[in-house]
DNA sequence: TTGAACCAAAGTGGATGCAATCTTGTCATT
DNA sequence: AATGACAAGATTGCATCCACTTTGGTTCAA
């Protein structure tokens, strides 16, 4: 395991690596997870490990079967449609609430921020580069409205939607730039939706805009993986 | 803890006697849970206390602090509304999941079952043993459209939704009899939608129909405690 | 060859000990 | 009286140990 900051608990760096490796897809789908050696491999004992694989099965990222330990979690096509399908209705969910509840200057600033550099990823020419800081940009958009939904249950459900490996969902930026800027446009009419406190419209929009995202991920699938 | 049954593990039925204590309302909201007093009432050690507070957690049920343990979670009006916004949306794609994708005949007569037993628990006179049946056979109801929608993640955020404690909850049945029949009526109409294959419709109804329930509460709440 | 019974190795579930951190009450200082 | 320093007790975080279950391989009989 990396070094981690200052106070941090073992266990919660522990989650964080597991996690990362788990969305990642370093294992294979059902594959067990062996304490003693994940324990070893971390340099730690086998306590912080079980407690970080008990909080990873929360999140739906691993299974747990009695007296048998730990497994990586196994993702079908049905599970991703489910979870964007999902996804789109706490997203939309959020950004209705936001709008009810108003933004706060800080998040007025970072959303505008976050569009800023997303307009700005778009016309780069490095491809590499490009997707790193647009999909960085779509990140900082999308988390500000969860902050600003004001409900944790809402963000956790996000969560759980987003615990998908992403190797099985990646690569929509690679579809098409048109596409890709078409959902940017989306990002800029969600936000004026919820600037002017229409709950309803920012609902619709951002439902929409999360199926146009699952809608090129699945095209993407079927490109990559027939 | 009671005996539970041969095979289980401690750390199961430890979550599940919290679970149920936690959502009774045994302990004051942001109450601290001692591990080793949990551990000694519960006549295990801490390590399956442990366990079970770490999967609480993730329920949404217990709040984790560094180096300070587990706290039991506190609830606002707020928190209640967003999850049955939630829930519906929630319910409702399961319901249009299950138009979708078909009940297996022991889902179409466990439904069944379930509503036979809602309409003879209102005709009850007995109004505690009425709200008991009734109580009863709306979980089969639900819990059945749940596993017919078969999505593990569904299951799972529904679940996070009904994680509130009972005590905020509970006396929908109190609240007019009218009401209460009214809810049974849609329990109906969402079924033969399933079970005509009308997903738009089936999604429609339940969410409805969980908004229904939700303003039942919100009244209950208003009532009792103003 | 198949399969049932068995055994040893490996792995998990839970209990316990210890170090680090937090909490609480005391006491001195202002 | 209010505030801050501090020490003792309480509590958690982690490591380790033991018991029980699972696993994988071997033997032996049908």
């Amino acid at each position: 395991m990396t070094t981690t900051t200052s106070g941090e608990k073992r266990g919660a760096g522990v989650a964080r690596s597991l996690r990362t490796s788990l969305l990642d897809g370093v294992w294979e789908p059902g594959a067990r997870l062996n304490e003693v050696q994940l324990a070893s491999q971390l340099g730690v004992s086998r306590t912080p490990v079980r407690t970080a694989l008990q909080q990873l099965a929360g999140e739906g990222l691993v299974e747990y079967k009695d007296n048998r330990g730990f497994f990586v979690r196994q993702f079908d096509v049905a599970d991703i449609i489910d979870a964007f399908e999902m996804r789109a209705l706490a997203e939309g969910l959020a950004a209705r609430l936001a709008a009810e509840r108003g933004l706060t200057p800080e998040d007025e600033m970072e959303i505008e921020a976050a569009l800023q550099q997303g307009d700005r990823a778009l016309d780069l020419d490095d491809v590499a580069e490009a997707r790193r800081a647009y999909s960085q940009s779509n990140d900082r958009f999308h988390l500000t409205i969860h902050r600003a939904a004001r409900s944790r249950l809402v963000a956790d459900v996000i969560g759980l939607c987003n615990n998908i490996p992403q190797t099985l969902t990646q690569n929509v930026m690679s579809f098409g730039l048109e596409s890709v800027r078409s959902r940017a446009h989306q990002h800029h009419e969600i936000y004026a939706a919820i600037l002017a406190r229409k709950p309803r419209e920012a609902e619709d929009l951002m439902r929409a805009h999360v199926l146009d995202v699952r809608r090129a991920v699945a095209r993407d699938f079927a490109r990559t993986r027939g």
